[in-house]
DNA sequence: TTAGGGTTAG
């Protein structure tokens, strides 16, 4: 049950200031607050508080200062190392000693670069001027102590001065930087507090609010700031909004998210960035495709924010085609520069199969990030090169970058497909021994791979047994995949009842298993794991394939036998199939004319009808089929299901269980993928 | 007319 706590006084009593208190009612459950009834704010409620400025410092003097008000121009464009180093010349000039219009900029620069120390030095120097009082230097003192990660000096200011517990200004800035420093619950105090002694909350109050809810847990209370919002139409305000949309997408409710988006009559950029990230953070790369082309279909130009959450849809989806032209889109635009951007050109790239293009943009970048280097450290393992994957992370070391978690998995998975067992070891011990990272989940599945790969099914499973964490689905799922490639049925039974608790619904494993009691010819295995499936209400999905056609990612099933051309294409079928066992026979005989043929890509065709197709080795252990030229006069939907039914019994397709489904009449596609 | 806020990569 969820106690009711009245967090605050009485509506009906009046505080120091002589306003009436607002009381905020919240509810907590186990110590945690898990949402909030706002109380009615008063009629005469106002969305921007105007502060009086003290006479002392309108005078002429302090604001047309031409000091001043270069020092206020560069601060706001974001050139704040020009300005900081103005403001010394100021102090050494001697010419006129800095005032209060002086110091609000100064401070701004030092929280925006982060320097901690010359803030601090700002702060004496105010008290040295007497500008302490001063309504706009205390606010961007706490905010400057804020953004420092000093929120503790930001709160003793706060509180040694009477001033700002009469500004909302101050305690907006306060509640941002304990929001900023991770301290929700300080924040939402605050704003109680706030609230208590009669102050008016506004939209800013707001922005400092709403991103605290980072997490499924605030979701209760960040829908509660939302009604309050809407209530009090602080949500016409662009930012706001902006807010709410982050905040529902971080609470991992994306169609709450999607709602605000489609009820929002005015958007802005952010607004249409903070949808294509949110989709794309949570997957959803089919619905990033379609909001850019809605963005495009607008005459908006998207951002390099915008693009880069495209770009890593486009490389999730394999979709090459809009790839090519978001890269193109960047090279005559003038973000060709942006660090952002690029990192996602390379993933993009490396995961649309074109390696040399992601070099190649690696190469040319003159500051490369630590992403940069996981980028295409992954692009290298992912297409089985873990040598040069190798070769590129020493070099990485080497420049002096520090390593973190996720550019480990990136050279781990790819020692493991390269099968660099003995490298992929000393990784891993490097891991804590030289850069204290811990191992995590991702980490162990990475090395229960590599040594599974290798045949150390035993020192796999050791390892597992060895975790300090507990184990997930991901990481006996491993040892069973290592299981099935060296026939270890016994290791491969325990993985099996371990990895189905995680994921009983994932039918891959139960055909897994059920395969694995096949080659074994034990006829009773194959019986267990149909009746488990059977009871579990399990179905083995239809095989299915996508295609990208005209910027879009279609999804296709197989089997069907309805159209009118039917048997034009089972002729082309059989032809198709006749040319896979060819292959098939080269794989043994001449292994590398059929690696020949395939990569110079092979086809049959008919008047009508024709394909040509290739090979992408991924390094995963699989090869994907590219279909490069599809020619079909009329309608082609049936033709790909059933060229799928064949292509799906020799390669493996790559996952495309969360897109569309096939719906174009499409008659000419070129560059499947 | 100076303070407080929202969106990006592996």
């Amino acid at each position: 049950m969820a106690e009711e706590t009245t967090a605050e006084g009485d509506e009906s009593t009046t505080n120091a200031t002589g306003k009436p208190s607002s009381p905020v009612v919240g509810f907590f459950y186990q110590q945690k607050i898990i949402g909030f009834v706002f109380s009615p704010i008063p009629s005469n409620f106002h969305r921007r508080e105007r502060v009086g400025t003290p006479k002392s410092y309108t005078n002429a003097a302090s604001s047309t200062n031409p000091w001043n008000t270069q020092l206020r121009d560069l601060a706001k464009q974001g050139h704040y190392h020009q300005a900081l180093h103005l403001y010394r010349s100021l102090l050494r000039s001697g010419s006129s000693p800095p005032t209060a219009f002086t110091f609000p900029f100064a401070l701004k620069s030092c929280a925006a670069l982060y320097l901690p120390l010359s803030g601090q030095q700002l702060h004496s120097h105010v008290v040295k001027t007497g500008c302490q009082s001063d309504p706009f230097v205390l606010t961007a003192l706490i905010s400057m102590y804020c953004k420092c990660r000093s929120v503790e000096n930001a709160r003793k200011l706060f509180d040694e001065s009477p001033l700002s517990r009469t500004l909302t200004v101050c305690y907006n800035a306060l509640i941002a930087g304990y929001t900023y420093n991770s301290g929700f619950l300080d924040a939402i105090t605050l704003f109680c507090r706030m609230r208590e002694v009669g102050l008016w909350v506004n939209d800013v109050t707001m922005l400092g609010l709403v991103p605290g809810c980072t997490g499924p847990m605030h979701m209760c209370f960040g829908m509660s700031v939302h009604g309050f919002i809407v209530k009090y139409g602080l949500d016409t305000d662009l930012a706001v909004a902006n807010c709410l949309l982050t905040m529902y997408v971080r609470c991992g409710s994306i169609e709450l998210a999607r709602n605000l988006f489609d009820d929002m009559p005015e958007k802005g950029m952010i607004t249409w960035n903070a949808m294509i990230s949110g989709y794309a953070q949570n997957g959803f790369a089919t619905q990033v495709l379609e909001l850019y082309h809605e963005m495009e279909s607008l005459g908006i130009c998207p951002d390099p924010v915008a693009l880069v959450g495209v770009l890593s849809s486009c490389a999730n989806l394999g979709a090459r085609k809009v790839g090519l032209k978001v890269e193109q889109q960047t090279e005559s635009s003038r973000f060709g520069f942006n660090v952002f951007l690029k990192n996602a050109l390379i993933n993009m790239n490396a995961r649309c199969g074109n390696l040399a293009r992601a070099r190649s943009i690696f190469d040319e970048m003159p500051e490369k990030t630590l992403v940069s280097w996981t980028a295409i450290i992954g692009g290298y393992g992912m297409h089985g090169q873990g040598e040069i994957a190798v070769e590129l992370f020493d070099k990485m070391i080497k420049t002096g970058i520090k390593p973190d978690g996720a550019v480990f998995v990136s050279i781990l998975s790819a020692c493991s497909h390269a099968g660099l067992t003995g490298k992929g070891l000393g990784y891993f011990t490097l891991m804590e021994r030289n850069y204290g990272l811990q191992a995590g989940l991702e980490h162990y599945s990475c090395m229960v791979d590599l040594l599974g790969r290798a045949g150390r099914l035993a020192e796999a499973h050791g390892l597992i047994e060895s975790m300090p964490v507990e184990p997930d689905g991901v990481v006996w799922g491993a040892l069973l995949g290592a299981c099935k490639i060296h026939g270890n049925i016994e290791l491969a039974e325990l993985a099996f009842n371990r990895v189905i608790a995680f994921e009983p619904w994932n039918i891959g494993f139960y055909v897994l298993m059920s395969n694995m009691y096949t080659e074994a010819k034990d006829t009773e295995g194959v019986r267990r794991v149909r009746v488990m499936m059977r009871e579990r209400k399990l179905k083995k999905d239809p095989g299915c394939s996508y295609v990208e056609y005209k910027g879009r990612t279609h999804l296709f099933m197989v089997g069907d036998r309805s159209h009118p051309q039917t048997e034009e294409m089972y002729r082309m079928l059989d032809r198709l199939e006749g040319l896979v066992k060819e292959l098939d026979g080269y794989e043994k005989t001449d292994p590398e004319r059929r690696n020949e043929e395939l990569v110079n890509g092979v086809g049959v065709h008919s008047e009508r009808l024709a394909i040509s197709f290739g090979l992408l080795n991924t390094g995963l252990g699989m090869e994907i089929l590219v279909i490069k030229n599809l020619r079909i006069c009329g309608d082609c939907h049936l033709f790909i299901k059933l060229v799928s039914k064949v292509v799906d019994r020799r390669f493996v397709v790559r996952d495309a269980t969360r897109f569309h489904h096939f719906k174009d009449g499409a008659c000419s596609c070129n560059d499947f993928w």
